[in-house]
DNA sequence: CTAATATATGAAGGATGCCTCAGGTTTAGG
DNA sequence: CCTAAACCTGAGGCATCCTTCATATATTAG
């Protein structure tokens, strides 16, 4: 995943010291404040900086420049949330197909909604920038791991893996984004997260051999 | 859908020649053209102008900032797509559900892939700028005309039509625009397109009284 | 043909943003 | 305690960018 950072992206020294590290975690958190407040045309180096009470020359020693910034904010995002993603799949192997719908579901969902407006913010930001890259080596790893999860499934073979694993996970993953984007009403939210899994698992039923 | 635009983002004055009017267009396309190519932060006023052979003051008569410009850019594009989804809609009444899901998928799909770069594009700086009332103008209207298509199937009732549709549009339309944004190939896309009418088809018959 | 209206121009004002750099402060280790 | 390395500061240079306005041209109506 960082294998691939373009150079011009590539943070420009590692914090060392215990402060440093306070300063850049510091960065982040203040960029996603700002991101969330002020959106991000308004996402300047001195916005970020005074928010996160250090000075904008602290910024530049740890970044080499804004997109820098916002690219390693996004791959702090997707880490986290492929993290997550992994340890579902994991955790279900040999599980039965039903079950391991209603947790990638689940577990994607509460990603989301953990701190929704966050969730919203940075994902405006990943798309904006050309993260791409970034993007798809976060697509590729959560394609190893739920294959690897549905291949396990002890209660049915399916007709072609690789096409209903392709399926699941992008209709999960584009619905469950389609909802937030759509602010829907809690008990409405509620009740299609429930459509959804049952959605997939009429799916399932008929592609299982 | 333009009842409620926002004072400050409504067009200065309306092109009365014939010679204005070839100018916004001109302004229009420059915009998704400066988009596609050095995207949403590298869209400023005078890019533009050039693009489109005018001036910048030009532009400023009949757009109050730029804001306005991809306000009217997002607007322009949502009422296309809302169009050709109420057109298919209208045109699919009495059909068997599954003739209406896969008619919405098709147009969903189709009004993607004319122009993938161009949508992509758009929906970007829809997503951007706090563009929310027109998206949710967009989703209302779609509400109506794909509850109204699904409430006249004679095929078969639905236990509960509004969360039925909710599901159905909420899921096409994210993944659809999920699939597009993981820049899938052509055969690929085309696999998925098909399981997704398995996919919805499937629901429907659990969910169909 | 003339006046009124619509449309177009583009230089320049004012604002803001990104990033650097020369110099200060703090910490770690000997 | 002392020195080198790590860390931090923030004013200001340079580059844009957004927007206006005084001026000019084109169109239409009478």
């Amino acid at each position: 995943m960082t294998a691939s950072t373009p150079p011009a992206l590539k943070p420009r020294k590692r914090p060392r010291q215990e402060r440093a590290r306070v300063t850049v975690d510091a960065i982040f958190e203040a960029a996603i404040q700002v991101l969330l407040s002020d959106g991000l045309p308004r996402l300047t180096t001195t916005r970020v900086a005074e928010r996160a009470g250090v000075s904008v020359g602290t910024m530049y020693q740890y970044f080499p420049n804004k997109q820098a910034l916002i690219y390693a904010l996004s791959e702090r995002y997707l880490e986290a949330l492929a993290e997550k993603i992994e340890h579902t799949c994991r955790a279900h192997r040999g599980a039965p197909l039903a079950r391991m719908v209603e947790a990638l579901v689940d577990t994607y969902w509460r990603a989301k909604t953990e701190r929704a407006d966050v969730t919203r913010a940075l994902y405006r930001s990943v798309v904006e920038m050309d993260n791409d890259s970034l993007v798809e080596a976060f697509a590729a790893r959560v394609n190893i791991a739920t294959t690897a999860m549905l291949a396990s499934a002890p209660d049915a073979a399916l007709e072609n893996l690789e096409s209903t694993n392709l399926t699941l996970v992008t209709v999960i993953f584009g619905t469950v984004r389609n909802a937030f984007e759509r602010n829907l009403s809690p008990d409405k939210a509620e009740e299609l997260r429930r459509q959804l899994v049952v959605m997939c698992n009429a799916y399932l039923d008929t592609v299982r051999i």
